[in-house]
DNA sequence: GTATACTTTGCATACGTATTCAGAATGCCT
DNA sequence: AGGCATTCTGAATACGTATGCAAAGTATAC
């Protein structure tokens, strides 16, 4: 009830309790062993009648650490990412830090955004679905804040990174074609540049390739529902339609599905679609979609630990961490009869090495 | 390629460019007036070769002002919030501001967050989905820090508020269920204490109950795709069944349809079936979800206009806005045959007004 | 009783910028 | 030439906290 304009200082808390600022300041750091029981007594209960909180600022500007992860997200509203920044904001906030979001629109590049997000200081910087140029990562890392993508990598820049193992998903995805007998696979793309895609698809026609498939279709989506509509609906209105998609995320595979549905084309019995992600809306009974499970708590308890390790220790090299994805067998596609039996827990293990 | 360690600070840059410290900070403040061009070029150049650029924790702890906004915000997994998100981090981003996003988890209450967004002295705060008391609100109210609920309101709070007119959608949704006359009408309700849960359903009920439909079967959901699937089972089990369910949200109505289509009744002959938000799985062809759209852009600017306004007069008193949805007629409903004619663009006029 | 170690506290200063005030420089008018 | 307004710059200080250093006090050991 001590309700007046402006906020109490520690100097004001330093007065009431008759000790000095240092002392209070002390009374609220983390290694709060230098006070005195006592004192330590008179100053909170000096602090609870002038309501008084450290100034969060005043602080940042004195430790030069916020405290604040800054995390530039490209398309939050892409089904899957909501999810991974929920984590995040969770995780990070029962550590004690805050974060600062950043988002980069399509017409303008992370590079532009970094600039921003330096000049608050922010302890680390955790890059989601976006590209950043390795001259960017080099900057960072010589201002000292560490940078980690998430599910991205650029190949020779001073940045850590986590990632699904996206390049394996899509080799078990070509193996559960052809171990299922299909003849005629096809590939729905994500966005060009990105990594998750461009890895996916060459796990999956590599392993196509190596197991003698010599041909596999191909359409140019963007990880959209609409462009894995279209695409499907180009694949299946050719006069060789394809008996297998591969869909490079889920919300791409869910609009191929309805594009089957709404040629006719029976799902499963006629056409197999395996995604990748495993959004909620996979197990959706309209939709039932088999998919490629990202380990996303793994994932990102695995950023969060780079990221710790990497604020304590500045001078730490970059890391890189793969965590293997998980088949989640529904209905949309025709299986080998393995999968059934080998119902084990496919536990996570998370691989740590080199993506290049 | 001045790479060391320490950022240049604007002592250095004054240094360099034989000025004073005064100099390169007007150099960089908004109001540039007060310094001449020659003098302006020398700092810049300065300052670009060192690579200099303002700490604006420094700033803000001068200026006690930071330009962060902090938003709180519940589910954000909840599809309707992600475009919320992206909307307000994109406009605020263009307006100079930063976004400190924090979520309350369900363990933790809205109020203590509060004091931990508070700490970082923000400009202003908005709440999404989540309730705050409102002595917090007071509180806020006294520090200075312009609160804004967004689809919440707390009635004697303090706080501003931009909503949808959820009490107006509901009577809309009984409207055209008796119009194309149903006659045993549901609905499947949100989260108990929400706001909009609320008053959707007294706008809908009191509605029937104004033309003579003495019943409406209820059944308690929770927001969920799950909740939804779950709730419409059970109506749709009885002995009595609804030819009309209104679903607090996209979501649950989503998960009606599914369940509808597993129990083989089916939708819109049968059954009708309206939503609310209009997000965008509203509209695959698997769902073809009649519903009543959020006007979300113009909520969002609503908030941003209250934020600026609020913060530039912090002696303003508290505002309330309500934005009208628009019906989005799709194929999951038997809607009255003026429907279809009436396709005028419904523009969106926001109304100013009392929420109480 | 003195020497030593340890705990607790206060003083002074640093963090990097914004801003007030006063002084210097310039231009204009009579 | 002198007076006055205007424009520009620099010195000094404030913003609120953290922390190194030294001093004061307390406990331990001999």
């Amino acid at each position: 009830m001590t309700g007046l304009k402006k906020k109490a200082t520690s100097i004001d808390v330093a007065r009431l309790a008759g000790v000095s600022q240092s002392t209070v300041s002390r009374t609220f750091s983390t290694d709060r062993s230098k006070v005195a029981p006592e004192t330590r007594e008179k100053v909170l209960a000096a602090a609870r009648e002038l309501g008084y909180t450290p100034d969060v600022i005043a602080r940042s500007l004195s430790t030069q650490r916020t405290n604040i992860v800054g995390i530039v997200m490209a398309d939050i509203t892409s089904p899957f990412y909501p999810y991974v920044l929920e984590l995040f904001i969770t995780e990070l906030q029962e550590a004690g830090r805050q974060v600062l979001l950043f988002t980069a629109g399509p017409h303008q590049e992370v590079d532009d955004i970094l600039s921003l997000v330096l000049q608050y200081r922010v302890d680390a910087l955790i890059i989601t679905s976006a590209t950043l140029s390795s001259e960017m990562a080099d900057e960072c890392a010589r201002e000292g804040t560490p940078v980690i993508l998430f599910n991205r990598y650029v190949p020779g820049a001073a940045a850590s990174a986590v990632s699904c193992d996206n390049a394996e998903g899509g080799r078990l995805v070509a193996n559960l074609f052809l171990d299922a007998d299909h003849v005629r696979p096809a590939y729905i793309a994500g966005v060009k540049n990105a990594s998750t895609n461009i890895d996916r698809e060459k796990g999956f026609t590599d392993r196509l390739r190596e197991r003698g498939q010599r041909e596999c279709l191909r359409e140019q989506g963007a990880y959209t529902y609409e462009s894995g509509y279209e695409c499907a609906r180009r694949l299946l209105q050719r006069a060789d339609p394809p008996d297998a998609i591969f869909c490079a995320n889920d919300i791409m595979a869910l609009g191929a599905i309805d594009a089957a549905r709404d040629l006719a084309v029976r799902v499963s019995k006629e056409l197999s679609i395996i995604g990748f992600d495993d959004i909620p809306a996979a197990g959706w009974s309209a939709y039932s979609l088999t998919t490629i499970r990202q380990p996303v708590n793994q994932m990102v308890a695995a950023t969060l630990e780079v990221l710790t390790e990497q604020v304590e220790h500045p001078e730490a090299k970059p890391v890189t961490k793969l965590a293997p994805g998980t088949l989640i067998p529904r209905t949309s596609a025709r299986l080998p009869s393995y999968v059934e039996s080998s119902s084990q827990e496919n536990r996570a293990v998370i691989r740590t090495g080199n993506l290049g």
